[in-house]
DNA sequence: GGGCCCGCAGGG
DNA sequence: CCCTGCGGGCCC
């Protein structure tokens, strides 16, 4: 089953459901029991919140959300550290450094834990998109090390649709291996679900230096625009316009310290000579107009 | 209410 | 194959 980020067509924020299984069976939550959705190489697509965790804390719009391992399945109290590299504590940490929206599922908290006041009083309800915000790790009330993470709602203009991109692009760059189709993807947050693509297929090696940072939780890099979003540039959100970099060459990039010709060296604008040749995979198609546009912006003649 | 046991999906 | 995981139903 395909990872689907963004809301889910025909389950409006506010749709309740009887159990885990409607969950997934409608494809809001692969999972059946566990509470994060996803893998670590995509990302977390959803998150059930039910206070299964005595750490968690619920105030609506923000959400602390304890990871999941480490715990007795009989008396749901910890008894030995959790691990980020788990693969549902992972897979949230990697929706972090991509801004990947998650989907928020409360469920109605039983006795054992403490309520929420935004929990539903039956079964699930689907909240709406949240992205994450931060995460770290702390010693939990049971004694052992929990790592959360902090959980920001969406605002509706945070979330919209990819106008600039035609619904035959997102389906060639479709995350995972089943064609998805327009609907579901009809809502995402701007520019993640793109940059996610681009920077998948180098996996975050920076194409200019090669470099992948390496962080706790996984592998950084950052989606840059070759001609800008938005005013006054008004480059469109597609692959054809965006680059994984390295967070050193994006501000470069940005700056006009380095450009790039129509046969994609690299350029130090400093010494106007070319220090590389931009690494391209065989799927990525840049388009050399934006690339000339990036370029006029930044040399003088 | 708690205990028990039967689930499935996903990852190693 | 095994194991784990913010279920869920049934029994007492």
């Amino acid at each position: 089953m395909a990872v689907q980020f963004g809301h889910i067509a025909g389950y409006p924020t506010g749709s309740p459901f009887k159990n885990r299984e409607e969950l997934r069976i409608a494809g809001l939550h692969s999972q059946n029991m566990a509470g994060i959705s996803g893998n670590a190489k995509t990302g977390a697509d959803a998150i059930v919140v039910s206070g299964g965790y005595v750490d968690d804390a619920d105030y609506g719009e923000i959400i602390i959300y304890t990871g999941h391992g480490g715990r007795d399945p009989n008396t749901g109290r910890q008894i030995r550290d959790q691990e980020l590299i788990d693969s549902g504590n992972a897979a949230l940490v990697r929706s972090e450094l991509e801004g990947l929206p998650v989907r928020v599922i409360r469920g109605r908290h039983n006795k054992r834990h403490h309520q929420s006041p935004f929990a539903p009083s039956s079964g699930y309800r689907y909240d709406g998109l949240y992205r994450v915000e931060s995460h770290w790790a702390k010693m939990g009330v049971d004694g052992f090390r929990v790592w959360q993470f902090r959980l920001v709602k969406l605002k509706d203009g945070e979330v919209s649709t990819p106008k600039d991109t035609s619904p035959a692009s997102i389906d060639q760059y479709a995350v995972g291996p089943a064609p998805v189709t327009t609907s579901i993807m009809q809502r995402i947050v701007r520019n993640s679900m793109i940059a996610h693509i681009v920077k998948s297929w180098y996996s975050h090696e920076c194409q200019v230096c090669g470099l992948a940072i390496q962080v706790e939780g996984g592998l950084y890099s950052e989606g840059a625009h070759i001609r800008g979003l938005g005013q006054p540039h008004h480059g469109p959100d597609v692959p054809e316009n965006l680059l994984c970099l390295c967070p050193n060459d994006h501000v470069r990039f940005d700056n006009g310290a380095i450009y790039l010709t129509d046969e994609l060296h690299v350029m130090d604008a400093l010494t106007g000579q070319a220090v590389g040749q931009l690494r391209v995979h065989k799927n990525h198609k840049i388009d050399l107009r934006h690339v000339a546009y990036h370029r006029e912006c930044w040399t003088k003649d």
